[in-house]
RNA sequence: CGAGGCGUGGCUCAGUUUGGUAGAGCGCCACGUUCGGGACGUGGAAGUCGCAGGUUCAAAUCCUGUCGCCUCGACCA
């Protein structure tokens, strides 16, 4: 838990009630309101503005590897829904209905969206026929909605905007293949964009996705040492493709069934930067994902001269690709300091009647609060430079925090005291039975995030019945 | 879906036990003085007390129903 100095007095501090101090922060900093309808949630600008820069960036990675982008009806026919057992199964208790259109009532009911496999799959059979057409590598940013009966802004909420993408490939190789490929752009981006370290690795049978033959996850640590499930790329092999009829036929003229992907993130990353990131005067963002990077705040506006310099020193900012915000409104400078630490805006330029008269002006970093007095000479390059250093610092800090929070449990008693008194990922051998990923959920809440791709042995035997061990998982308490 | 908490100006809440003129702080608007860590003064606007019934001379307050929100559990991105 931080302890930083707490400079804002509106938000509960983290150690506190770290529940209270995340509703604060998410209000403090204007990123949504609450709707009329429960567990859906209005997207401030700001919040919006995080989502749209996240979105930029991960568009752009995904068509770099030949990704496309379409979008799907959000009405699934119940019909096309029921298609695929599983996956019916593991969706059914949250799907919301209409049923009727006006005032009557349809002759079939039509499911919200809750993700869309069966609709592409539906497409991919009527637009794949040979091997030639393949793969499909499709992509779409929309909402979904399942109804939950908990609800927290970005973690979990009934409406959530996110993307899903869904491939066909020839090969169960190819599939595989471009699982990894998304799971890693996933890691990649969380750590050069968001500043977020992640854990890689693969889901247990229990925990992984209705329908898919392997889920693999990233797992990101928040501040509270507990577990949020970052992004998931899931490999469908060819149960889909049998369950809907999506068959090409190869070079040598025979029929085979394709092999599927999908993947998702969703606006709940937001809670994880939130979470990993946060203190207790509010938000932090890394530079990279920032909507805005820079606050320019005049002190002793009305002395003369120091608006316009305030202003000019903006407009250079500015013009040199940064996105920096001159606050020209009438507040204390106190009050605008607040407001840029609740916002979590990770750079302050402070300029006054002082700094004018010295041809400089005063830098202050969020993420450490150092206070730097810097030449107004190249300021555009001094600035870049410690956006860039922000952004490292951030995430260097985020991964100490990680790494100081993985604790290894060999017997059983050694695991319960480590989620009792450890908070983090607790590394521990498994025998592979799903009757002792239950009893450990039952006896401690913390449940299985993943099987590390790195496996190492650090026990023979599994921690909790002691029957010989086939694989390192990483456990936790999770969101 | 279980357990708890809560709906009163924009926000946070008091007032409900014991029915009797709708309140405070913050915010907002105007003007002035301020300005290097949420400044101050003066004046001002703003509420069918979540909604619907009922009891009563009289309901924010009592009764019934209903809708919604928050927190914690069980389930999920």
């Amino acid at each position: 838990m931080a302890k930083e100095k707490k400079l804002v007095e509106a938000i509960t501090s983290m150690s506190e009630d770290f529940a209270q101090w995340y509703t604060d922060v998410v209000r403090k900093a204007e990123l949504v309101e609450y709707s009329g309808v429960r567990g859906c949630m209005i997207y401030r600008p700001y919040g919006y503005a995080i989502w749209e820069n996240i979105q930029r960036e991960l568009d752009a990675r995904f068509k770099a590897t030949g990704v496309e982008n379409v979008y799907m009806p959000m009405f699934i026919p119940e019909s096309l829904l029921q298609r695929e057992k599983d996956h019916v199964e593991g969706f059914a208790p949250e799907v919301a209905w209409v049923t009727h259109g006006g005032y009557e009532e349809l002759q079939e009911r039509l499911c919200v969206r809750p993700t869309s496999e069966t609709l592409f799959c539906d497409l991919y059979s009527k637009i794949v026929q040979s091997y030639r057409d393949l793969p499909k590598n499709y992509n779409q940013w929309c909402s979904v909605v399942r109804w939950e009966k908990t609800t927290r802004p970005f973690l979990r909420s009934a409406e959530f905007l996110w993307q899903e993408g869904h491939t066909a490939h020839a090969t169960a190789e190819e599939a595989e293949e471009r699982t990894i490929l998304m799971l890693n752009i996933y890691a990649n981006f969380c750590e050069d964009f968001l500043a977020i370290p992640v854990v890689k690795g693969q889901k247990t049978e229990k925990e992984k996705f209705a329908g898919a033959k392997s889920t693999y996850t990233i797992e990101a640590l928040m501040h509270d040492g507990k577990a949020l499930q970052s992004g998931t790329s899931h490999n469908f092999g060819d149960g889909f493709a049998q369950a809907f009829g999506i068959q090409y036929s190869d070079a040598n003229n025979e029929l085979k069934y394709v092999h599927q992907t999908s993947w998702g993130m969703s606006t709940r990353i937001i809670g994880a930067i939130i979470m990993v990131h946060g203190d207790d005067s509010g938000l932090k963002l890394p530079p990279r994902v920032a909507p805005t990077q820079v606050t320019v705040i005049p002190i002793a506006q009305r002395k003369e001269g120091v608006m316009e310099a305030a202003g000019a020193l903006n407009d250079r900012l500015v013009a040199a690709g940064i996105r920096a915000k001159f606050d020209d409104s009438d507040k204390s400078p106190g009050w605008k300091f607040s407001e840029q630490e609740m916002r979590g805006i990770p750079l302050r330029v402070e300029i006054g009647p002082r700094d004018i008269e010295n041809g400089q002006c005063v830098l202050v970093r969020r993420d450490t609060g150092e206070k730097i007095e810097t030449p107004l000479e190249g300021i555009e390059e001094t600035v870049k430079a410690l956006l860039e250093q922000i952004q490292a610092d951030m995430l260097a800090a985020a991964r100490a925090h990680l790494e100081s929070h993985i604790s290894d449990a060999v017997t059983y008693d050694e695991f319960r005291d480590a989620v009792e008194n450890k908070p983090g990922f607790i590394r521990a051998m498994w025998c592979g039975d799903e009757a002792c990923e239950l009893k450990i959920k039952e006896d401690t809440t913390a449940t299985s995030r993943c099987m590390p791709f790195e496996q190492e042995s650090i026990s023979d035997v599994c921690v909790c019945c002691g029957r010989p061990a086939k694989k390192l998982v990483y456990w936790g308490k999770a969101y």
